[in-house]
DNA sequence: GCGATTATCTGGTCAGACCACTTGACCAAT
DNA sequence: ATTGGTCAAGTGGTCTGACCAGATAATCGC
């Protein structure tokens, strides 16, 4: 029912302007900031905080730090990893952009399928068990959000029966940009998370070993509600174009 | 031919020997870190810069830091994300990770080919020319080494062209992991690098704007040193498990 | 004109202090 | 026995001001 404050820091406020204006473009790839000193200033921070913010920033793949040489912005198209994501997801009205949502669905097929596979392939049989018992409590009976979360677990339990660990990572990523968001994708997925049946065959296929099989199962889960969910998109799309 | 140092600051180091001990396990999810003061005096760093090293954590994913409760070792399985992959692709003692290594290869596969695909669907007039040239700049007179980066070039162009921003994301992170490996991997995939034939006849299908086509030539050039690159990793497999 | 030097930018680090928050213990009222 | 209040100790958050180290551009001497 609840959900706890966020309270936001110095640092955390400078890194998020920061990040903003990046993506957003507003600062350009390859210019080099203002100096720590006087940026603290201007922001009105202490030079520590700065600082942490920028070391954050320099993690993240957004700027590039050189002692005595400026920090400068870097081409985040080529440098930032999929950590991003949930920045590049959020348009700055805290509406979602729909390329990017269609891009993390996509990706999301594509990798769901293949873990599956691999799953079937090489899971041991005490993940196979806990993926078979996951699948048996789908039932129609819970509500919708806490039927994505199930699922969200069940996927948890294919990949990691799949031993790809990039796989894995990129889950984690994916789930960090939607998460924040799971009452809408929820409404997305409203049919592919209703379709016990369809899970259930994936979880059998999986327990039979049969590759691809479970490949099979995997693609009839995941593009379960592909039609709803361009439908909507290009809703959101429509609605954005109209704005601008 | 020679390639810029890289020195290490006070807070690159702790990052460095923090990071590494939460990976190796040493340092267990849940586990709480020292305090900042002792862990800055036991580590004989100042506390801003031990700060510094602590926020970089956070934002990888691998502490959670709560003012007044201490900071905490994350479970890096499931909240780091994709990022994190170079931290994993090596050893300690600076050997490849052949698990690792296989879980990219697999991605790397399983994007490559639907990136492929939506390329040959969406991509514009201007990206397919583009990559065509660059497809027709693969010729078997330059190097390996130097092959490895045009290739590395094309597949830039293609997942440019499937407008898929994760997938561009999930290419900058793995590039990142394996790109200070770039000799040993070009090695492993020698013969990908080699059939330019291959490449050419993907990126015929792309423009040929033949979504089918695509998949197929891209899974040929993805899968092209597969038994060589499963033989070369059994092989490190197996002499990493008689060191142990 | 050109190379070496120097001044002055930049980020990197340190020290010590104070503020804000969490935690747990203890106590009082119900 | 439970609830709520109070307080002290420990934690992270922030600030100030100083100094060190690397990079850069203007300057000087040739």
């Amino acid at each position: 029912m609840f959900t706890p404050v966020e309270r936001q820091g110095a640092a955390d406020a400078v890194f998020e302007q920061v990040a903003d204006e990046i993506v957003a473009g507003n600062l350009a790839p390859g210019q080099t900031l203002p100096a720590e000193r006087a940026l603290a200033q201007s922001l009105s921070v202490s030079r520590p905080a700065l600082r942490e913010a920028l070391q954050r920033l320099a993690q993240a793949g957004l700027v590039h730090i050189r002692q005595g040489g400026g920090t400068r912005v870097t081409d985040w198209d080529t440098q930032a990893g999929l950590d991003l994501l949930p920045r590049l997801l959020f348009r700055r009205d805290g509406s979602l952009n729909a390329d990017v949502v269609q891009s993390i669905f996509e990706m999301r097929e594509v990798l769901g399928v293949d873990a599956a596979r691999l799953c079937a392939q090489r899971a041991d049989t005490a993940v196979v068990a806990a993926i078979q018992q996951t699948a048996a409590d789908l039932t129609p009976a819970v509500p919708l959000t806490q039927r994505a979360t199930q699922c969200l677990q069940l996927w948890r339990q294919i990949i990691a029966g799949s031993g790809n660990v990039a796989y894995k990572m990129a889950f984690n990523s994916m789930n960090a940009a939607y998460l924040p968001a799971l009452p809408v994708v929820a409404e997305l997925l409203s049919e592919e998370l209703r379709d016990t049946a369809a899970h259930q065959n994936l979880a059998t296929a999986i327990a039979q070993r049969d590759p691809t099989a479970a490949q099979l199962a995997a693609r009839v889960v995941l593009s379960r509600s592909s039609q709803r969910r361009d439908e909507a998109l290009a809703a959101i799309r429509t609605t954005q174009s109209e704005e601008a």
